[in-house]
DNA sequence: CTTCTATATTGACGTCCGTCGAAGCAGAGT
DNA sequence: ACTCTGCTTCGACGGACGTCAATATAGAAG
């Protein structure tokens, strides 16, 4: 929750409870594996992959897979819908536009003095 | 070097190197004193500020905040110029528009199928 | 029910990271 | 030259993180 309501780095501080929970999200894009997860998921046929399309991509095991898809969920950047045998996962478009609209500087509003 | 070349997430998958390269941006972001020191700084009167300006607002050691803005400054996202006694430090905003680039789904691409 | 496949969880191990105190460096002022 | 102040670097410690093998769970198929 509380996706959308973030304000800009720029034009006032953020607040730490508010720092705390975003960078809880960018931490969770700063491993390269979990960056790769995510633009294999988005760019792949439908919006959407399965944990197999995934892991054969790598050279990892598929518990360490798992556990990137995890931390990715909980940051709600991905969603893991299971149809049958397989999970399907797809972005959470909302999300990196939220993250996108944190560090667009609106430019306008930074040389206020 | 590299700043705005990066290629968005979405559209096809990232490669590898791109990965390391644009995870080591995000990893700077995953921490929430180093987000409160980047909104500082960009917050800040003249859009620059200066060590002692930063120190202050934290609970944190002298040597702790000068390794966040280390970090900070080598991924690029801020820069420090000495002028007299004081280090003056300003966020690279053509630094945080490449990321924002990078998340924008160009939403239109998406669904393809 | 049993087995097979797909994915998640657990527990352990090594490495990376945030933090501090102490020491170093660079300018300014006396 | 000496010192004072602002900031950085160094060395160390504890906790967090990425990885794996082993185990567990969930659904499909026989």
């Amino acid at each position: 929750m509380a996706s959308s309501c973030w304000s800009p780095l720029v034009g006032q501080p953020i607040s730490p409870e508010h720092a705390s929970e975003i960078s809880r999200v960018f931490k969770a894009l700063g491993d390269p594996v979990r960056l790769r997860l995510l633009s294999l998921i988005a760019s792949h046929a439908g919006g959407e992959a399965c944990v197999c399309d995934l892991t054969e991509v790598f050279d990892l095991s598929g518990p360490t897979i798992s556990h990137h898809l995890k931390v990715l969920r909980e940051a709600e950047l991905i969603t893991g819908e299971r149809r049958g045998t397989w999970i399907h996962y797809r972005v959470v478009p909302q999300r990196l536009a939220s993250l996108a609209d944190l560090l667009i500087p609106t430019t306008a509003e930074t040389v206020a003095s």
